[in-house]
DNA sequence: TCCTCGTCTGCAAACGCTTCCAGAATCATA
DNA sequence: TATGATTCTGGAAGCGTTTGCAGACGAGGA
């Protein structure tokens, strides 16, 4: 375990100048700098980076904190980040806080604030507005995916006019009775997600002049075994059956078209189905869409906290960014067939 | 930004004294301890662990390096490995190395040797005996999820082992016109999972004195999708069709159900279909499959990597560790049906 | 009373780097 | 040749902790 002393003595230089050849700050000429080089290889010589940081103040590390890891949007996220962090020099700890405020503020008091990272990102959670400000007063850029939140740039497509593009698609194709399988409003994440994709729903049939009730909104949880049981219920009744149904997101889209296959229901002949996300398996699904990219909303925010911390003086946008979220028409979605009775 | 200095004279107390009584090392009276923790609270105080590791030689941090994120299986380990640490109280630092090898020694240079971690664990992933040399020599305990690895206590299932107990299922049942879809042997990742299985798979059919060819095996990405494309190309040629896939992962075999279904195929009654994984969605589609749990390999591997950390002279397994890989039936396999000609 | 032992606290020396400062060497220019 | 600018190098201070050592104190046993 050797230290830069040992690289010294065997370079027949000093410290200060073995510190300068390896990181490149500062002159050194280029004789020298192969001697540092070869002295410090043959020791297999590599710089303490918690000396390193101790003086530097700097940790060439983010935290992010993530509810979920493995379900795609998530996982996708995490892709993004960590790629564009790596590309930049810089490592990433990883906090897959789950639900229990306990858990988190005990991460964030113990690992996130403990000066062990340079800059927090945050998906999908609502930092309060106590932890944004300590993070801020020890001058460390957060950035967000999810929702706005106060003092913190974010990022997310618009929940509601997503799910209010969505349900549009269904009107224009000329559904009337068209229902909405979403998540749990009870058991939402943070940024209600949920209700905001619920609440674009109902916007667009009201503008449409298309009445709804209680019975237009089932719950699931986002995964595909959960939607495919919901699915078989609605569907499985055809008093209940609409003509129509708009998923929360893909997953549950999936579920609902395996439970309609099974029941015989054509999709869209008898019954269109329309979902968010674009996740992988729409395609072979012919899965009619609302595409996001996760990974491209990690490598964002990543860019917004880089730069902030290279370039001082810059700011990333003050509040929260609307990403664009485009319709992918595919074969699950179509006119509803003319009513026979 | 206080540092310990302003806690000590707040409290009025020495540096020394302010460390023993946040770290509850050493003697401090419960009344000193009380006043340095109200300072340290008032001032919003945290440690440097910068500092603190720079002199205790310790980071509380694991590195992970692992070669995919947005799969089931690695997505699983991910979670077990990350409960895990934080459960003790050490972060985790997230390397996703993907294949280039360029990248990879990119990583072990510059950030896991750079002493930023305790410990490494390795999933699917083979270190070079040099690697696992130099780490060794730090100091730094690691593990691996995946196959056999000098010098490196591993952990995984016997893919041999149960890629046989998947087929010797199917011959069970008494099918003789098995295939394998598996995993692109010239493609594969490091610890040759696809030419294990498929090893395992003609083993099992060579036991049985069952005669395979070349066309025995289709290779296929292990994803819904691909999968679904092939089995369309394998079923829906009658005189290639088999009455039964061993299927090397659980989306290969749900993407072969998938394109039965569509083909008109009956499962099980025209074709068993077989996996290994037990993902989430083998039970909603009735797959009997060989079943293995990421989440507790990741929890084990870092159990053991902490407990080298922890209890000096401790060791863990000196060499590869098997996993039980329990067959789980459900109704994607019957007998085959009678012969009709 | 004296000694020992356990508890509590402070001093000061590390830990392994980076960087400010100053001085030496080199080079181009006047 | 003198002058200044530029390049190169070393000494030393300091980053914020932890911890070995030693001293102080009170309690209990001989």
């Amino acid at each position: 375990m050797s230290g830069i002393e040992d690289v010294a003595n065997l370079a027949g230089v000093s410290k200060a100048t073995v510190s300068r050849a390896l990181s490149g700050r500062g002159y050194v000429s280029a004789d020298t700098r192969m001697r540092v080089s070869q002295a410090a290889a043959s020791l297999g010589y590599v710089v303490s980076s918690s000396a390193s940081s101790l003086v530097t103040g700097r940790t060439n590390n983010v935290g992010v904190i993530i509810p979920v890891i493995n379900q795609w949007f998530f996982g996708s996220i995490l892709e993004g980040v960590e790629r564009a962090l790596v590309d930049r020099g810089y490592d990433m700890m990883l906090y897959n806080l789950t639900k229990s405020h306990e858990e988190r503020a005990r991460v964030f008091e113990y690992f996130l604030v403990r000066k062990r990272v340079d800059a927090v990102i945050a998906v999908t959670l609502e930092i309060t507005p106590d932890e944004t400000q300590r993070l801020l007063a020890l001058g460390k850029p957060i950035a967000g995916i999810g929702g706005a939140l106060e003092g913190v740039p974010t990022l997310s497509i618009d929940d509601v006019a997503a799910a209010r593009l969505a349900t549009e698609h269904l009107l224009l194709l000329g559904h009337r009775d068209i229902m909405h399988v979403g998540g749990d409003i009870d058991e939402q994440m943070d940024f209600h997600v949920h209700s905001k994709r619920l609440k674009g729903f109902m916007e667009a049939l009201t503008a449409a002049g298309v009445a709804y009730d209680q019975d237009s909104y089932v719950a699931t949880r986002f995964d595909i075994p959960s939607a495919y049981r919901v699915g078989k219920q609605i569907l499985g009744d055809p008093r209940r059956r609409p003509t129509a149904i708009f998923a929360a997101a893909d997953e549950v889209a999936i579920g609902v078209i395996l439970a309609a296959r099974e029941l015989g229901i054509s999709v869209p002949d008898d019954l269109s189905v329309i979902g968010i996300d674009n996740h992988p398996l729409a395609e072979m699904f012919g899965l009619t869409s609302i595409e996001q990219r996760p990974d491209l909303q990690g490598e964002q925010v990543v860019a917004w906290v880089i730069r902030q911390l290279e370039e001082p003086g810059w700011s990333p946008p003050a509040s929260h960014t609307v990403l664009p979220a485009t319709l992918i028409m595919r074969s699950s979605t179509a006119r509803p067939r003319p009513r026979s009775g």
